[in-house]
DNA sequence: TAAAAGCACTTTGTGCATCAAAGTTATATT
DNA sequence: AATATAACTTTGATGCACAAAGTGCTTTTA
């Protein structure tokens, strides 16, 4: 049986991943722009456009809100997303297992 | 920290990350081409192109050989490949616990 | 014995994705 | 008034994945 029929091609990316992995791990709280931004060491352009990608597959919900009247963006997990994730998760954990 | 400052970049695309995961598996056994090939359900020619790019990075060698006149060529793991590989995995391991 | 098929590629070409850098609009700070 | 921060968008370069077609050699089939 095909090893990697199970990957999802959206997480390929090494950002995309990332940042579902924070989202994942921070389930309750809300991840800023800012926080992603500096945990995945990225520049703002590019997390921006795979945040985007990961919206684009509603993977992600993004927030938009003020402090005070300054923009603050938070983004979390979709349930869509979650699963996605999971999905991805446990077919490289197959994959993991098979190399053990 | 950074959670995914420790995944290779050579292993981001699913086919490489099949070849490795087959041969690994398969460490004293030779892979052909073509088990490869059917393995992963991949065209020859981008697979070829993906082992050439495992090999110049010295992960896989090669091993071109005769089945009575017929060409056959198989793969197997290095010794670096190996150990990138199971880096990879560990990488991948850590991310994937941190979601638990 | 001619045609078809298999092996293991290489070449070519298209389209997409990654990424950095610069630009943008609005607010905040000094 | 000038600089900085937030959260982008735009631009542009580079590279990658992939399919399809071509290649040279050998084997099988009609």
């Amino acid at each position: 049986m095909n090893p990697i029929g199970n990957l999802n091609k959206i997480f390929e990316s090494r950002i995309r991943l990332g940042v579902m992995s924070v989202l994942m791990v921070n389930v309750n709280e809300e991840v800023s722009f800012n926080d992603l931004k500096e945990l995945l060491e990225v520049t703002d352009g590019n997390l921006a456009s795979h945040l985007s990608t990961l919206e684009e597959n509603a993977y992600i919900k993004v927030h938009k809100g003020f402090i005070g009247r300054k923009t603050n963006t938070t983004y979390s997990i979709t349930k869509a997303g979650e699963k996605a994730f999971k999905g991805h998760l446990a077919a490289l954990e197959a994959m993991i297992k098979f190399n053990q």
